[in-house]
DNA sequence: CGGGGACTTGACGGCCTTCAATGAGAGTGG
DNA sequence: CCACTCTCATTGAAGGCCGTCAAGTCCCCG
């Protein structure tokens, strides 16, 4: 019996297409892992040696310039899956922003596993199907979008994705109140923008009556319907 | 005896996962459609009603506002899959920008067809996996990058894409002069930039020498190590 | 209470957009 | 063959949004 058995995803990541016996096949080449903010599990460039599952946290899904430049391209959270099967590369960093737990493997260890199990290979495709449609759809905010339409539609992504089982939420405000998992220059590196800018733009919203920002890392929607609006 | 067997991109597209006697099947729910530029196949929000292989010519993908501003997610070449399989909703719309011949399938057959060959699925989750990596990769350019970076990056990817078979290339100078498949406006859509920002940078580079514009649609690279310094 | 990092706020400048006019090519018909 | 037209591309001038640089403020944590 491994870790599997008890997972709190057991049944939201890929994993749900495997039956009992074939999962304790893929536990068997699993082990968990703890980590820390800021500490990273694969790097931009490098080979790609292990995938996978998020069980708790969120991560940043990262890449940049020679010259420093930061551009965040994705951002996973529990039951996401991580990393590059069937590839020598990876084409980003992925560092945890918060205190995370994922269940990892060796990258060939996990390709010969999928290819004998194509259900397995099916919920992956379907999750890289959306998360193919999601970054596209992004795009549109990077490539045509002003700093306060794309601080509006990150408060709404945020307000819609961290409500999902296995993320904070206060309370009394469900869909409304919660804590961000970034700091500014993080908010800034996901919408292309400046610290600066993200910051003005949060300080807009606030005294114009759309948010709140009842402490550093919490926003509260205050007025959805107009964050939509400027959400363009 | 269907289309498929004397198809050019039989080796390339997904299909190559396929036997002779498995790809007859799928012959038989497919049928071949000529596109004319600017033609639309597929519309963004609409249901996901087809899905299908590019044969000859280049498609984009792209996304918009509600007050007219566009943005090309991505660009389909030859042997590259088109669509969303295993979804209702198509996220962007698809429109040739030559002309064009693909392979289209009822969404709901493909997908049937697909969950029956395993190998299928794999060549799918394949280019899909390379896709991602690639728009995120384009994520950095879309949010980090200045005007001159963001066409020197463009032009470089364009003579890297345009020589794969199928695509046009002039027989003298095989890797540094190509045809765009766009128009200025489709390049500053590809770049979230405007159509004058694009044009200056154009003449800006060709008349330091960097490159040369021999007509409307066509370039030559004449530096391309400067080129690749200036993509950032 | 005091140090340090994160965040905010302000002033200024530059890059890109916007608005507007000119120029170049391709196709058409006289 | 050449005016004519229409579209696409180029070029110019002006303005605005956002980045840069620099203080100043707020918290968190020791």
């Amino acid at each position: 019996m491994g870790f599997c058995d008890n997972c709190v995803v057991r049944n939201r990541a890929i994993c749900a297409a495997l039956d009992s016996t074939e999962i304790q096949a893929l536990n068997a080449i699993g082990r968990r892992r703890k980590l820390e903010p800021g500490q990273s599990l694969l790097w931009e460039g490098e080979d790609s040696v292990l995938v996978a599952n998020v069980i708790e946290g969120v991560l940043k899904l990262s890449t940049g310039t020679s010259d420093g430049r930061e551009q965040i391209v994705g951002v996973v959270y529990p039951s996401d899956f991580i990393g590059r099967p069937f590839g020598k590369q990876t084409a980003h960093s992925v560092t945890a922003l918060t205190d995370a737990t994922v269940c990892v493997f060796s990258r060939t260890d996990f390709d010969s596993f999928a290819r004998e199990h194509p259900a397995l290979e099916h919920k992956l495709l379907q999750r890289t199907l959306s998360e193919l449609d999601r970054t596209r759809q992004w795009m549109l905010v990077l490539g045509r979008k002003s700093a306060s339409e794309r601080i509006a539609a990150f408060l709404l992504d945020m307000s819609e994705r961290l409500v999902e089982p296995g993320c904070v939420t206060l309370p009394d405000e469900p869909h409304q109140t919660f804590d961000l998992p970034f700091s500014r220059q993080q908010v800034a590196d996901v919408l292309g923008l400046t610290i600066e800018t993200v910051s003005r733009q949060f300080t807009k919203l606030k005294t114009e009556g759309v948010i709140d920002l009842p402490s550093r890392r919490s926003v509260t929607i205050l007025n959805r319907e107009e964050l939509e609006d400027r959400a363009g």
